[in-house]
DNA sequence: TGACTTATTATGTATGCACATATTATCGGA
DNA sequence: TCCGATAATATGTGCATACATAATAAGTCA
């Protein structure tokens, strides 16, 4: 049968990746029109479109109207981060996942939050922190704040037996989301639960997330000592 | 219904976003087949296609052939951040940037080094730590290890006027990375250079990347206290 | 010369068709 | 009933063509 797909656009891809790797087009060189490398590569213009597309995608190549094609000269890097859930991220690690709730409370969010999710000031939220463990050994702590004029049922769910977090992923979809990495010593915010010595720095990860323009929730998360967050590849 | 004459797969995919925010579909329902929405929205296969696969790699949608498309039951989150120049990033806040280079050394790497980046245990490795500023404050400690086999060239450059960031980036593309976010306390490492104080938190970058299969370097960026990692959108 | 208009060019995208491929459903035979 | 072959189906992709759009180059006129 045939070795491959001859004219793939993934072939196509690997042709321009090689030949970026081999140097023979370099950072800021201009590569042939879409036309011509078809022509060359023996397949339709579409097909080399996607491929240029996907690689501009991934911040390798520059590409504009007219001017053309180049090899980018600054290749920005693009880190993709996945985010499951929390208890399946701990069932893939082969833990048995457990779950505590610490505080479930209807309040005012913080002026930050609010501003931040687009809320009036005194818009009435649930607050719900808990955490989440993995054979027992505290994993994260879940710091969250939901908007209740977006989420009214959350009123009605105690969040004792499921978690804030796989709750509002079975009951809600959102359509935006925005994310925000930052470091905070052990001692700070309520990161007792967490098990962590004097001393440790936790990595947070707060996310926003909206179902077309409501806002749903902000969370922060907090992971153990230790923790590492990856790029998947 | 809507007869807009605007096909774009822009609008398609706007479409859909619109029934999932006003829970026409709701999270694990299957949507119409692509042939049939294409004639409900008055526009080619491919078009829609071309919106549900956008849809699909946002992790919005779950695609299978045979089965369908269906709303994602679990949306898995996916952060996409851009990694610039800390350069670039410094002259975007402002800033005047300034660069101290604090260690120039070849050297054999730490065995997890050249064991993550695939290269021998003794290969030669350049190993080039130095300090990001802004404003004549520390910004980011750069801890670098760059492969001689693969980037010689590197020898004959002494990293005094020029981070080791920037001069990569413009003499080698890249075609893959990965990259691993972290924290650690501000005593761990070599720290001292960030004007830390005791008890501070820094959130670590690793990245390592690649030109084909040739392993390029690896480097732990080390940012100053209070530093956030966010998604741009 | 300088400002404005008009080609020109490369990418961006829509379309209709064809076929490939993965996955599920169905049916027949042991 | 179970198992394997086969059909059916939705997505995945390629192709040729056409036109849209952005950016640049060339040309025109005051």
């Amino acid at each position: 049968m045939s070795e491959r797909p001859a004219h793939g656009w993934q072939t196509v891809r690997e042709e321009v990746l090689r030949r970026i790797a081999e140097k023979i087009w370099r950072p800021g060189d201009p590569i042939p029109n879409e036309a011509d490398l078809a022509a060359e590569l023996g397949c339709a213009r579409a097909t080399v479109n996607r491929a240029l597309r996907s690689l501009s995608d991934d911040g390798l190549l520059d590409r504009r109207r007219k001017g053309g094609t180049r090899i980018a000269r600054q290749p920005v890097g693009r880190a993709t981060i996945e985010i499951p859930l929390i208890r399946t991220a701990i069932a893939e690690r082969g833990a048995r996942y457990g779950y505590r709730l610490i505080e479930r409370q209807e309040a005012v969010a913080p002026g930050a939050v609010s501003a931040a999710l687009g809320t009036a000031a005194d818009a009435a939220f649930l607050h719900v922190v808990s955490l989440h463990l993995a054979d027992e050994a505290p994993y994260a702590l879940e710091d969250r704040w939901i908007v209740l004029g977006t989420v009214p049922e959350a009123r009605d769910e105690g969040f004792e037996a499921i978690s804030a977090n796989e709750w509002l992923v079975r009951h809600l979809p959102f359509t935006r989301a925005e994310s925000e990495f930052s470091a905070v010593p052990a001692a700070a915010a309520r990161s007792g639960a967490l098990d962590t010595a004097p001393g440790d720095a936790l990595i947070v990860h707060r996310r926003r997330t909206w179902l077309g323009d409501k806002p749903i929730t902000q969370v922060d998360m907090t992971f153990a000592p230790g923790h590492r967050i990856r790029t998947q590849q």
